[in-house]
RNA sequence: GGAGAGGUGCCAGAGUGGUUGAAUGGGACGGUCUCGAAAACCGUUUUAGGGCUUGCUCUAACGAGAGUUCGAAUCUCUCCCUCUCCGCCA
């Protein structure tokens, strides 16, 4: 959410913001709505100033013997006077509401303006050792991989949940297991994270704080009966932690990492880079959450990037971080890196991990702030977030960056603790 | 799921219709005292929003929302949460 008194003093910066992220926005009808806002409340305040005053003298009136029903009279129809006004008030307030929701957060400036993902810039690529593109050799895709050994089934997930819901059997489940293990040791011991299992199911002032609702809403898993989502991302759980809390200005940053499984409805997206892992209903992924002041920010953003590419060059994955473009940001984020893995099979780069800075949008949402040590107000703070990374697409490109010519998989070496074998076959 | 108790400031805890944004105690911060510290004493200590002469002023908030009333922390209703007991259960 964006600060109501910002829009009404920069409204051309927003305007232009929200342009650049391919976003539609009711800037100017927010401006008229806010100043009619002030008006009202400015109205009711004055009566009830007034109705305060009166009502205070009714006992002193009352204890010096004096008649009091003309008082009470008047003052009950400034009473009805007040119920108006402030019934038009909160009719404006949640008109208001309605549109500050559904304005993006505008993109920092060191982002690239771009329309869409083709606008992306790559900043670096990371390959193991003696890596080529070129395959000599056949390469199997990661789907027939899984079935030829026997460690994924696509065919019985859908049968069990429907399609999207992959199972992992065997050394792939233990394969899975182990990534998670390591990438949460890591970040953990390595970068300094605590760690946090937080629940998956959530309500919807959580989904609202990060950013998911209202405008996502069709992208959500819903269980009516008890008002709750299921995580699209444990980024919802844990950055909503400190939802409404005001924390100690030495207490940041605050690094947490946490395993959730995601469940996502891709609702609309059918057909599109869907086969097997490429596009699921149901992943897993360790996520970094940080807490931090909003001045050093953008550094914790590179940090978190780094710490994410960690990970893929103990497994030895080639990858390439991308900029992305104004166009391609997703609705809370002012500034974010992709991290994308190689798919040899596919030939193309995989998404794996997302890394931004939400600036304060998430924390005005939410209302997490800290406690200014110089000026001893509570200020919001900035909240970021990244993958650490998302097993799935991760998975994709393990498997088949591993295949030896029979077909089998070498288990990365970082990951043969954790798996207590080092080959599939 | 059933029965009961309860949710007040950083914490503990009073307050059952009338200047109560809230007693009292603790903590924290500042000051006096001290070589220094402790003790003692004095003072400060929630947040959001509005207005203008930016210092003041007004409004709102005692789990959330609605209601009764001239007036609500206090009365009524709905919801949420916590605790205790019972039931069920990984």
């Amino acid at each position: 959410m964006l600060d109501l008194k910002f829009i009404r003093e920069n409204p051309d910066i927003v305007r232009q913001g929200v342009e650049n992220k391919n976003e539609k926005s009711r800037v100017d009808e927010l401006i008229s709505l806010d100043k009619k806002r002030r008006e009202y409340i400015q109205e009711t305040e004055d009566l009830k100033a007034k109705k305060n005053a009166v009502s205070n003298q009714i006992p002193v009136m009352k204890k010096e013997g004096k008649d009091t029903t003309s008082v009470i009279a008047e003052m009950k129809s400034i009473g009805d006077e007040i119920k108006v006004l402030d019934d038009k008030l909160k009719d404006i307030e949640t008109e208001i509401e309605n549109i500050v929701m559904y304005i993006p957060n505008l993109p920092h400036s060191s982002v690239p303006v771009g329309k869409s993902a083709a606008d992306n810039v790559e900043v670096r690529q990371w390959k193991p050792d003696g890596f080529s593109f070129e395959n000599p050799e056949k390469v199997l895709d990661h789907i027939e991989l899984g079935k030829k050994l026997k460690i994924l089934d696509f065919e019985r997930g859908a049968k069990i949940s429907g399609s999207g819901f992959p199972l992992y059997i065997g050394k792939g489940a233990t394969l899975e297991r182990a990534l998670i293990n390591f990438m949460l040791d890591t970040h953990i011991n390595e970068h300094g994270f605590k760690e946090v299992f937080p629940p998956f199911l959530v309500n919807r002032d959580s989904m609202k704080g990060t950013g998911q609702l209202p405008k996502m809403e069709d992208d959500m898993y819903f269980i009516n009966k008890d008002d709750l989502f299921t995580i699209p991302t444990a980024e919802v759980p844990i950055t909503n932690m400190y939802r409404g809390e005001i924390l100690e200005e030495k207490d940041l940053p605050i690094k947490y990492a946490g395993y959730s499984a995601c469940f996502r409805r891709e609702a609309g997206s059918y057909g599109k880079d869907s086969k097997g892992f490429l596009r699921v209903h149901q992943f897993n992924k360790v996520e970094m959450v940080k807490f931090v002041k909003p001045e050093g920010s953008y550094d914790e953003l590179e940090a978190l990037v780094n710490d994410a590419e960690d990970i893929l060059q103990m497994l030895k994955i080639p990858y390439r971080v991308l900029l992305l473009c104004t166009g391609d940001l997703s609705f809370s984020a002012a500034k974010c890196y992709d991290i994308e893995t190689w798919s040899p099979a596919e030939n193309k780069w995989l998404e794996a991990s997302s890394c931004s800075n939400f600036e304060n949008f998430q924390a005005r949402r939410a209302n997490i702030r800290y406690r200014n040590e110089l000026t001893k107000k509570p200020e919001f703070l900035h909240t970021l977030n990244g993958s650490g990374l998302a097993t799935s697409r991760l998975m994709v490109s393990i498997l088949e960056n591993y295949q030896t010519p029979e077909g089998k998989i070498i288990v990365p070496k970082v990951l043969q603790k954790y798996t207590g074998f080092t080959v599939i076959d």
